[in-house]
DNA sequence: CTTTCTGCAAAAGGTTTGCAGTTAG
DNA sequence: CTAACTGCAAACCTTTTGCAGAAAG
């Protein structure tokens, strides 16, 4: 489901950290909003150009860096797209469940990450500070 | 650390699916066992080239392919690049562990990882299979 | 008005495909 | 011998960079 708060909020954190809010700014936000599924930068343009909004794909790119890097956006290890990530967890860490068949994918919460995030580290001798996690399956419809 | 006995397994994973042991095959998985860091298609192109040993470029990946296909390799989604998995765990999930600083990379057991992929099937209601972890820190000589 | 951001052009790099020739089994 | 694999060429797609002009604040 689309999340209608997407757009207006990352914008606002765009405007905190001092960047400017551009049309293509609010377009792609907007977009990332809108959509479920992990996007890539083409894909976007590509929506965009149907709404007749011809929007660089190199401004893409460099929009979907800046939202990455405020934890606003996510890049799928799966597909190399991107997703928004959920309000209010800008810097927390994502976990996704993705769907082999019908490619769904939803943002979980993953509380027991924490202890496992701990383990590693004790395993390892690594500080961590953050994680990256893909669960791979099927959807509630395609099982 | 390298692992003496990855080549040799790698192969006769192969050779059991009913593929041929060809010297680009046996040359990739070669450096795959030496090498601890993820190497890309090229990179292990231009290691092999060192040695004289000028195999294409396309052939590689088609190599990376199949190993990934039979869990003998991984594909990390921090730098895209491959890294062989352990002996034994060719189906297993991948859990590493990457130092932001020097790129570092350790696989890691993560026990705790099936509890946690159980709380993630029951959130979302799918039927998970399998998943794929990637912790981001200080590796010990950089912390 | 100034600094940031965008669009364009171009290059660089990574990845894929089809096909002819080679080779493992 | 023959099916599988490789190498080559080419195309394609993604991503990056530099710079001049546009636009936000």
């Amino acid at each position: 489901m689309p999340d209608p708060r997407y757009a207006g909020e990352a914008l606002a954190v765009l405007r905190e950290r001092g960047h400017r809010i551009t049309r293509p700014r609010r377009l792609v936000v907007g977009v990332l909003g809108q959509q479920d599924q992990p996007l890539s930068p083409y894909d976007i343009h590509d929506l965009l150009a149907e709404r007749n909004e011809k929007i660089d794909t190199v401004t893409i790119y460099r929009i979907l860096d800046r939202l990455e890097a405020y934890g606003l956006a996510h890049r799928l290890a799966h597909t190399g797209g991107f997703l928004r990530c959920r309000l209010q967890e800008h810097d927390a860490c994502h976990h996704h469940v993705i769907c082999r068949d019908c490619g769904a994918i939803e943002e979980i919460h993953c509380p027991g990450m924490t202890a496992v995030e701990r383990a590693a580290a004790s395993e390892s001798h690594f500080r961590i500070d953050s994680h990256y996690v893909e669960f791979l399956g099927l959807c509630a419809a395609c099982k």
